[in-house]
DNA sequence: GACAGAAGTGAAACGTGTTCCTATTATGTC
DNA sequence: GACATAATAGGAACACGTTTCACTTCTGTC
């Protein structure tokens, strides 16, 4: 019945695909591709729409226009397939801003630039809650996502910070990571409610100018 | 059927309890500071078990010998009883804290000991997964809980930095936040299983060194 | 002690993530 | 073009969080 091959925990499409090319991945075969960007498609348009709660496996697979079964095979849970969201969104970000100068005369303007920026291209709240819930939920099988999300992040945070293509140190590395701690759990305040707009904004902005001081 | 009064939301008992005192909340009567100590009581040992997915509400009930709407009277919801727990856990600690001189010659020294420390009294892994899950996923109706977690967090946090009691100012609480959300995302880190003992204890090393240099 | 209302019990039922299974359709090989 | 194999469709079934409800037990008041 099942799959024979060892890559079956990560569905048909190969994982490293969008770490090298976003839309074109070299992997399956054409129509697989296609029903793959449907998923996500699906995925983030019930997500803006609803959120979290709204991002139902059947509502997506039907959505899709693909079976519950189909959907399952090719995301083994409804957290890969958030996350698989998120580093999609992501590594679109992620390789606009590369070829983009970032405004700001200082690393900690262009790092609050780039975050806020990024906050606002993620959409809508909702967008943000399903994504950012999935993201905290995610366990170790989702591992390969995960890390998609974090190097796209972290790419992001040091180039915002050192435009020029100098080499990147363990402590910026650090710094990177510290950074992308903190808008992590600042968006799951804003996201759950905790924290209004405005507060979210304010203690990115602070704790930014104080890590990068 | 739903209860009369506006405390309804957050169970008969009185939701500013544990700031004040942990264990004798002078709320209901002592039938039902019993139950609701047992409720905790059998969260806590289920999660160090087995983790979230071992907290089934069904099994919290029978091993805390109430029925099933019982403890839904208490706790309206999975998450609202992990963050309650985490809470009470919480509280304890930072009491213990409180009357307790904290080792290490520099507020990061001390800071990186009560961290540590805190995650290991949170127990295994399992039970830390639980609690940092539960408290990541948390919306705002579960806003009480989650503030008292963050402040006790924040006392034990400035507390280490600055034993004696002096003015706490705006830039240390942010600090303190700052180090909150990077713990807690650190803590996510590795319940997932995403990092490593080690990297994790690294990790945090370095980033409040970083923030208290 | 009787009574009213609140609290607790026990069990059924529902929603959604997940699994499983059989029939059908694509895909690639000879 | 026929066949072997994998992929997909379609749908039933299961698990667990959550809701609901009728009934019983407790608690405080007269």
């Amino acid at each position: 019945m099942g799959a024979s091959t060892s890559l079956d925990e990560s569905a048909p499409i190969d994982p490293r695909s969008s770490l090298e090319g976003t839309t074109t991945d070299p992997v399956g075969s054409s129509a697989q591709r296609e029903r793959r960007q449907r998923i996500l498609d699906a995925t983030i348009a019930l997500a803006t729409e609803g959120g979290f709660d709204a991002v139902q496996m059947r509502a997506v697979a039907e959505r899709a226009d693909v079976a519950l079964g189909t959907l399952y095979r090719y995301f083994p849970s409804k957290i890969h397939l958030l996350v698989s969201a998120l580093g999609r969104e992501f590594d679109r970000a992620q390789v606009a801003w590369a070829s983009r100068t970032i405004p700001g005369g200082t690393p900690a303007d262009r790092v609050v630039h780039v975050l806020r920026r990024t906050s606002r291209g993620l959409g809508d709240r909702h967008l943000t809650e399903a994504l950012t819930r999935a993201f905290m939920f995610a366990d170790s099988s989702a591992q390969v996502e995960i890390e998609k999300v974090g190097i796209a992040l972290t790419k992001m945070l040091t180039h915002a910070m050192y435009p020029d293509q100098r080499d990147v140190t363990d402590d910026d590395m650090t710094v990177a990571r510290v950074i992308g701690d903190v808008w992590l759990s600042a968006l799951v305040a804003w996201v759950t409610g905790r924290s209004s707009d405005e507060e979210t904004a304010r203690h990115m902005d602070r704790a930014v100018r104080m890590i990068l001081r």
